[in-house]
DNA sequence: ACCAGAATTCAAAGCGCTTTGAAGGCCGGG
DNA sequence: CCCGGCCTTCAAAGCGCTTTGAATTCTGGT
């Protein structure tokens, strides 16, 4: 079944057709009301590959995933993104493309998407320093929005990006304000931009209490279980530990708990801990009352906010730049207190 | 750049320059030779659009994930999946097209997939007990490769899974044969088949020693970190509490150990835990000797199979069915141990 | 009754590629 | 020297849709 069918079963021309199925005001109410009654009817559908060929719109968004060997970017977080943007994507009748490629091929993976025309455009996931994306997707003239900010590339793009040196920033605070002087930060690896800038709101909060940041404090690495273990362990085992730590993301704090418990020290008595919460689907950190203190952000709704934009400034042909920068809360759970007194 | 232009500027017909480019025989070497030389030239990329509409393949496979209110599909081992399935797809050609959608519109959403023509095939996700897609997808005539069985189901289909049968079978007899006699099982979702197969293996190990099971000992529910917390705790709890747990995956795993910890027991020594270690890429268990004893195949692994299947199916047009069934291994990590003397 | 102009509908071109069927060029055998 | 047959190239149709520009049908005003 299709147009040419449809149209001859009704007598009419694709032309018409067409133009009732699309809302087009130059036809008929009766006649518009007959043509989609027979669609339903007959079941028709429109060939995607004709309409998109014919519209030159490829009614699909890209998301490149490079799979390298050191860092993962498969990962949790990236999934909740996705799910939230393909929320958006199917409301709006768009496909979701993923391209998973050898990051050695990611360039090339990009300018190939754009000569193909198989999207309208693309989301670019966890900026770096520098990204060299930016650049590329400028020359491409594709639209995009990019999951985080690229510092230190001058060219203007459209962002969605969580506070992050503003939440660290307040967490480390609240910390403070806890009487807590040796925090240490178990952050993500500190080429992505988000650790970096955590680290920096961790910094600023210290300085404004006139607090030393201490480097050996100070910890970068993947954010699993196992390193935030391992960092924990060797954290504690220092002269000096901390009395608090703020990590990036639930799996190290879950495992800097299991370091905290193995120690004999009481988590929000003896030690304190704050986290960074996705509010991801399948990591929660606790039903009402939050296991950690956290600063929180769903990133599965920063992956709807990411799309929406995009689809805005296709739909517009604005290219932006646009920029949204979401704010964390702040939630209190049990894994926080006042400082022990100095031993 | 089209195909046009880039005919007109060898001054040969498109005819004979996509012949060139797709490698039919009949072009003299010599102008296939130029041909090609002129497509690299000029960066000339053949619009997938305008070839998928001439040749009516799609080069696309689909991805249908249903968003629940309840029970999240988005999960780790999803995302894993993926991951394999989509680097092969890239190797031959072939886009990702995920579908993100609320259940209730999951058979809409395959309905109109195929009506569109925008997929060449699919695969289904998280089978279920007489799961109502594969009667669908025979009657809409797309081919189709299910990761997992759908026990039940009259109809052939081609499916790759794990033989979770088979691995907990194992698992559970390593357990008795370390003497234990009280394990229990965390399972995940029992709707899902791969539940139902992993508590059958569990049910024969122990009624091939005589061993009674005990429905206080089986649990299941979602495979979260705070679900194996929770479970464990209760089973900790019970008058006569297990010396070994099994449990579906390493999130669980995680929950287990901290509750056998909080309760001062020592694994490995006081109390065996055994999971299921599907090899997700951020969530390792352990670097050279694993911590935790377990079943382990990579889902990673069965992505890139799966998919690999798919292609097969299509390129050659036999619909199958085919089957694959992938076994884990058993590897012995530092959480399992002899069963402590009788108390 | 007639006609300008609005309201509808239609034929045909075009999106960029593949593929069928036909044509042109060249070979060797008779 | 001619011709059948192979090798190579090409023109044109077609994939299923949209969209331009033209044709047709309806209006209402005179």
């Amino acid at each position: 079944m299709n147009l040419k069918d449809l149209a001859n079963s009704l007598g009419l021309s694709p032309t018409t057709v067409s133009r009732a199925l699309n809302g087009y005001p130059e036809v008929a109410e009766e006649t518009r009301r007959r043509v989609t009654e027979a669609a339903a009817r007959l079941n028709y559908r429109p060939n995607t590959l004709a309409k998109r060929l014919a519209t030159g719109r490829a009614m699909a968004i890209g998301h490149v995933i490079p799979i390298s060997t050191g860092h993962e970017i498969v990962n949790p977080v990236f999934t909740d993104f996705i799910a939230g943007a393909g929320e958006v994507y199917s409301r709006a009748g768009y496909d979701l493309v993923l391209s998973i490629v050898p990051d050695s091929e990611e360039e090339r993976t990009y300018r190939e998407i754009h000569s193909k025309g198989n999207v309208d455009g693309v989301i670019v996931h966890a900026p770096v320093r520098n990204d060299p994306r930016i650049a590329l997707l400028h020359e491409l003239g594709l639209p995009f929005v990019v999951h985080g900010r690229a510092t230190g590339t001058a060219l203007p793009y459209s962002w969605l990006d969580l506070n992050n040196n503003r939440a660290f920033e307040r967490a480390t605070r609240f910390l403070l304000d806890l009487g807590h002087r040796r925090i240490a930060l178990v952050n993500g690896i500190e080429t992505m931009d988000f650790a970096i800038r955590r680290r920096e709101g961790y910094k600023q909060a210290l300085a404004a209490q006139g607090v030393a940041a201490d480097p050996a404090l100070m910890v970068s690495g993947e954010m699993t279980e196992a390193q935030g273990y391992d960092t924990a362990r060797r954290l504690l085992a220092l002269p000096a530990p901390p009395t608090a730590l703020l990590t990036s993301s639930l799996l190290s704090a879950m495992g800097v708990r299991r370091a905290v418990e193995e120690a004999g020290l009481r988590m929000g008595r003896d030690i304190s801990i704050v986290t960074h919460d996705d509010e991801l689907g399948y990591l929660r950190n606790g039903a009402e009352v939050p296991i950690f203190t956290a600063t929180r952000s769903s990133v599965r709704a920063a992956g709807r906010r990411a799309a929406a934009m995009l689809l805005r400034m296709i739909a517009s042909g604005d290219d932006g730049p646009h920029h949204e920068l979401l704010e964390a809360v702040l939630v209190v759970g049990g894994s926080t207190g006042p400082a022990p007194p100095a031993a």
